[in-house]
DNA sequence: TTGTAATAATGACGATCATAATCTAAAACG
DNA sequence: CGTTTTAGATTATGATCGTCATTATTACAA
């Protein structure tokens, strides 16, 4: 029954994955230890030699699936990382999607620990969001710092409220629609005669797709 | 062991009732039957003489907790509303708050059955906005709407992604402090030099509290 | 090669879960 | 007044929950 070093490390690296993908489609009071391990392949009696506890594998999946999105984005365009957030396709595929999204509703329930996970895991994607897309001295850093967060959260809310309702209502989609547009605009670069207050990001570079 | 009709409605309304605060403290899957009764001062014996099943109280207290809602902010300035919303109470509070901030995350895991509630919620939600605050005619009914559906996730978005943070971490107050300022920004009117593109709401009509 | 440490399977723990049948006592109603 | 109805308590169901002790198997150090 015993795996090599490496194999029980991989094995546990799967767990994890494997939970991060369960945790965001089910929540965290919705997948138990057993399925979980089912899902993985394993059963549930090793569980506890990998993780003191399902709460600490919440922390650990939470960080990980966190830290994924982060790196994965990396190379897209901020106009288009926001475009693909309110998509259609981003909404319904919450466990390949972004675990804060997805999670923090339930994260709000969870203890101090998990909650600081989630806090980390904001300020990392922020760091992401203006290496990726701010241009430093342009305007005060405070100002993009706030900018930042502000759109993040109009980001989370409009995908969790689009979630909220039926698949195929019509209020899913134009909750998405009308968000997308709105911070798009934003984003934009203030054209004439019109100058946005607060707006302290450059334009996109490439033109989005789809 | 029966009592009055009058009463048993009132027993019912209070099962509700207490459910909802319970269901946005501790979510959906949180909470037991059990202790749902309890709470409202029952035995779980009798739960199924009132509702179906615990996924049709779900539905109720969803329903009525939003409608509730909507007819307490009836009296509240828009940006009276926003202000409370992105408050420090509120955040700390989930139970006697917004039911659609506090469970939009598991409604979007529930039956499509739920997510009808939430959705029609959220139209009623938007409604009573307009009703509040927008001037009718000033301009496009559609950008109206699409305003307050911008406004609503975007606050939804700042209470949960707060939610989610630690309870004294300063991003916690970070997040709601920033996107309560930005939002209050977007609402008001446009000042000398600068008009703010797709602003379609008049300003505040009396100075916001706190 | 032998001995030790450790992975993961097995199975069981008590608790709690949603649901439901049974009972009873009082309200509703003819 | 007598009958029917029913709210709510009691108790039970089978499933699942998180957690853990035991055990067999095997990697790795000696």
């Amino acid at each position: 029954m015993k795996v090599t070093k490496a194999q029980a490390q991989e094995n546990r690296a799967r767990i994890v994955e494997t939970a991060g993908v369960l945790f965001r489609e089910q929540g965290y009071d919705g997948v138990g230890v057993a399925e979980l391990m089912a899902a993985a392949g394993f059963t549930h009696g090793g569980f506890y030699k990998h993780f003191r506890s399902k709460a600490d594998l919440m922390a650990e999946a939470a960080a990980s699936g966190i830290s994924r999105r982060v790196a994965n984005s990396g190379g897209l365009d901020f106009c288009e990382f926001v475009t693909h957030y309110l998509s259609r396709e981003h909404r319904d595929d919450p466990g390949a999607g972004c675990t804060i999204a997805a999670l923090c509703g339930d994260a709000a329930r969870q203890s101090e620990a998990i909650k600081a996970t989630f806090a980390a895991g904001i300020e990392s994607s922020l760091a992401a969001f203006k290496r990726e897309d701010a241009t430093a001295g342009e305007f005060d850093q405070t100002d993009v710092r706030a900018k930042m967060i502000d759109t993040f959260a109009h980001m989370v809310g409009a995908l969790v409220l689009s979630r909220a309702c039926p698949d195929n209502s019509p209020l899913a989609e134009e909750i998405l629609d009308v968000c997308r547009k709105q911070i798009l605009t934003s984003l934009r670069p203030n054209v004439e005669g019109e100058s946005m207050k607060n707006t302290s990001r450059k334009p996109c570079r490439k033109p989005m797709r789809a």
